[in-house]
DNA sequence: GCTATTTGACGACAAGCGTCATCAGAAATA
DNA sequence: TATTTCTGATGACGCTTGTCGTCAAATAGC
């Protein structure tokens, strides 16, 4: 009994590339295109006639694959946040079994800043998602919440005396990685002055010193 | 010998005001105007027209007081920092003869928070400022470094061992104020949910066992 | 090789923007 | 009272934006 060998796939290969194959490529060039435009000139600057000629596509494409600028920066600053989120996760977990904590602080630290010495990448994470929407707002929130939960998490292994669920020990730790962001974006704004130890070392000893006072 | 009586004032009073007491009305009226939409519908989508509707004025007086609407957020921004900035200040010098660490960074975080129970002065000073353009970008960052050295000046007087001019001591408070400002903006951003002891406890216990570790 | 699909280039359209000009009426000056 | 200045309302301009339609060339499947 003859059976369809292949998935049904909407529309026909074209230049080598099936369908969706084309689609994932159209939205690779604009994530990059994005990526370069939302952190120089800006995303309020960026329309969609310049990103499709710095994708080298036309806005068919575009449309296809995001029905919004807006939709566009959502999915550059989701891709970036959560690469960034797994470096410094495995940093952290190749550093957890020293025990050492002054290690592991560096380590996830320096990992962190070492992400944002990419202007670009800096420019769309720090500035340009705030105040564009209610609906970014909520993806930056939810950011910090998990980088908070992160810093908790590590805490409570390091520190067996950290408390478990105090709702001022979750403030403390949103306002550590208050800190680091903030260090981060000044960073940024100030064209990367200070080389990259001077802010691992300073958010190195803001961490340490905090973490002892509640561990 | 006859002098004129007045200083030279272009144009002439109109009802019942001088020609620059309506100015400074208008403008006045303008910077209201601004916290209100910048504060609520955001920067990017505020215009002109909808500016001189809240305002109850016509365009011709929002370009005598303003080139441009970014000119009136900084405008705004600037005012509201320089207040907010001031009662932080007032406060540290009323509570700093008790020579009571915990007492005077709590009176300076209380103050701090306060003012930023406003939501719309929240929104505009964390939100609406970012990424608008290279000079915004600026003023903010200048005022970032005021607060910076307005940390750096008083835990000078509190810790008579706080390295005076060390570059990793000036991040380190650096990136205190950042702890401190991005609680502000989360605030805002998570609705309020937290009351605002949370808030200055948490900082303050960031800021002492920080401080204390350097001093 | 024929036909249907996909592509890139180009133009058009309505809507919204900042900005300026006009114009009748209100208010102050002489 | 007559003249000048100021005010508010309205409309128009040039420009840019998002978005869609058209059309010839390129490519795939039969």
């Amino acid at each position: 009994m003859p059976t369809s060998p292949e998935p049904i796939e909407p529309g026909r290969t074209y230049g080598g590339e099936t369908a969706t194959d084309r689609l994932a490529r159209q939205r690779r060039q604009f994530l990059d295109a994005g990526l370069t435009l939302f952190g120089s000139i800006g995303y309020r600057a960026t329309t969609v006639r310049l990103l499709c000629k710095q994708a080298g596509l036309i806005d068919r494409y575009f449309y296809k694959n995001f029905s919004d600028t807006e939709e566009l920066l959502a999915a550059i600053y989701t891709e970036s946040m959560d690469q960034i989120q797994a470096e410094v996760m495995a940093a952290l977990a190749a550093a957890l079994p020293s025990g050492d904590t002054e290690q592991i602080v560096t380590a996830g630290l320096d990992t962190f800043f070492k992400a944002f010495e990419n202007a670009r990448v800096a420019r769309v994470c720090w500035l340009e998602v705030l105040g564009v929407s209610p609906r970014i707002d909520a993806l930056y929130t939810r950011r910090i919440e998990q980088f908070t939960e992160l810093l908790i998490s590590v805490a409570q292994r390091l520190l067996p005396r950290w408390p478990a669920s105090s709702d001022e020990a979750h403030y403390i730790a949103m306002a550590l990685i208050g800190g680091v962001t903030q260090s981060a974006a000044h960073w940024l704004l100030s064209g990367y002055r200070a080389p990259r130890k001077v802010l691992v070392t300073a958010n190195a000893l803001l961490l340490r010193s905090t973490m002892g006072a509640l561990g």
